[in-house]
DNA sequence: AATTATTTCAAACAAATGTTTAATTTTGCT
DNA sequence: AGCAAAATTAAACATTTGTTTGAAATAATT
C-alpha cells in the first residue's frame, strides 16, 4: 500500500458513500483523487477490486481495535461491554462514509469477497462478545439467557440508522439552530448512553 | 394505476432491492416484467420517476395503516405502542424488498422526491407516536423523559439490520439445519418480543 | 551516464446505458 | 364496420461505462 493507493481509496470511499458503488464512476474517483483515469486499473486492477481493497483495509483496522479491548485484562466484563459500545460508536463517527458503504453493500449482497469479509468479521465479533458475556455470567453479573446477535443487531442498527436520521432527529427536536459541532457532540453522548442503557437492561441484574 | 403499472412496479421493486437502483437497468426491469423496453418510459416517464412512483405507492399504504392504529380508541397507550411495533415488523416482512430499497436510498440521499416523502412520513410517524406517548404520560404509565426519535431509530434499526443479519444470526446460533419457514417464524417472534422489551424498559414504570 | 523498471498520460475500445422515434398493433367507442 | 385513441414494438439515438493500449515521462538501479 503506497500513498497513492491510500489517496485513491480515501476518495473512492467518499464517493461510494455519497453516490453508491454503482453510482460512482472510475472517472469520478480519478478526478477526485487527482490522478489519471487509467491509474485506478493500474493500481487496483478494477473498480470492483478497489472496493474490495477498501474493505480489507478498513476491516483489518477494526479487527485489531476490537481484540485490544477484549484482551484487556484490567477491565471487568461490564466495562468491556461499555468500552466496546464506545469504541464502535467512535469508529462509526470517524469513518462515517465507510459504514454507509458497508450498509449499502450488505443490502445488495453482491460482491462475494466483501460479503465474506463481513461475515467473518461479524462472527469473530460475536464470538468475542460471547466470551465476554460468558465471563460475566460466571461472575453472576449477567443474565443467563442473552441473545447476542439480537443485541448486536440493536446496537449496530441504532447507530447505523442514526447516521441516516440525524437531520430528522434535529428537526423533530427543534435543534435546527444549534451549531453542527454542538449538535453532533450532544447526539453522540445521547446515543452512547442510550445503547448502554439497552445493554444494561438486557444483560444485568443490577440495572 | 393500471395493472401494467403495478406489474412493472413490483418487478422493479424486486430488482432495485437485489441489485440496487443504479445497478438495475431498465432492460432488466422490462425483461422481468415481460414488457417492451420502451414501456417503462411510456408508463412512468423515466427510470427515476418509476422509483418515485414505487415510493409513493408503498408509503401511502403505510401511512393509512399507521393512522388506523393510532386512531383506534379501544386501545390503551401501551397496547398502541405494542400494536405499532407488531404492525411495523409485519410490514417489513411483507415488503422486505421495499424496505431494503428504502434503506439504500436513504444512505445515498440523492433523489429529492424520495427523500422528501421519507422525511414527511417519518415526521408524521414521530408525531403520532408522540401523541400516544403523551397520552400514556398523562395516565402515568409512561416515563416523563422519552427520546422518541432515538426509540424509533432503535426499532427501525434493529428490524432493518435483522433483514441483513438473518443468515449470520442463523449460523451463529447453529440453526442452519432448521427449515426456513420455521426459522423465519421463530425469528419474527423473537424480534417482536425483543423490540417490545426494549420499549417497555424505556417507556414504562411497570416493567 | 546508461539502462532498466515504474509510473503517468491521452486516446481509443467495445459494451452498456436511459431515452426517443416512428411504425404497427390492439383496444374502445359510435 | 369504421375510426380515433391507446398500447406495443423494433430500431436507433447519443452518452456514458469500465478497461486497455502504447507512447511518454519519471524514478531507480547499475
Amino acid at each position: 500500500m503506497t500513498k497513492k493507493h491510500i489517496q485513491i481509496i480515501e476518495k473512492a470511499e467518499e464517493l461510494f458513500a455519497t453516490q453508491g458503488y454503482e453510482g460512482t464512476t472510475v472517472r469520478n474517483i480519478a478526478d477526485a483523487a487527482g490522478v489519471n483515469l487509467a491509474m485506478i486499473s493500474y493500481y487496483f486492477g478494477s473498480k470492483e477490486k478497489l472496493l474490495e481493497a477498501l474493505f480489507m483495509e478498513r476491516m483489518n483496522a477494526t479487527k485489531h481495535r476490537i481484540e485490544a479491548v477484549v484482551n484487556n485484562q484490567s477491565l471487568t466484563p461490564f466495562q468491556k461491554i461499555e468500552t466496546l459500545i464506545d469504541e464502535y460508536i467512535t469508529r462509526v463517527e470517524e469513518k462515517e462514509a465507510f459504514y454507509k458503504i458497508m450498509l449499502s453493500e450488505q443490502v445488495i449482497n453482491k460482491n462475494t469477497v466483501v460479503m465474506k469479509l463481513l461475515k467473518e468479521l461479524k462472527l469473530t465479533y460475536a464470538r468475542l462478545i460471547s466470551s465476554v458475556i460468558e465471563e460475566g455470567q460466571k461472575q453472576k453479573v449477567f443474565r443467563k439467557d442473552v441473545d447476542i446477535v439480537l443485541m448486536l443487531t440493536t446496537m449496530t442498527g441504532t447507530v447505523m440508522l442514526m447516521l441516516i436520521n440525524k437531520d430528522y432527529y434535529r428537526e423533530f427536536n427543534n435543534q435546527k439552530k444549534l451549531p453542527n459541532p454542538v449538535f453532533e457532540e450532544q447526539l453522540s453522548a445521547r446515543l452512547r448512553e442510550h445503547v448502554k442503557t439497552i445493554f444494561k437492561a438486557h444483560l444485568g441484574y443490577e440495572s
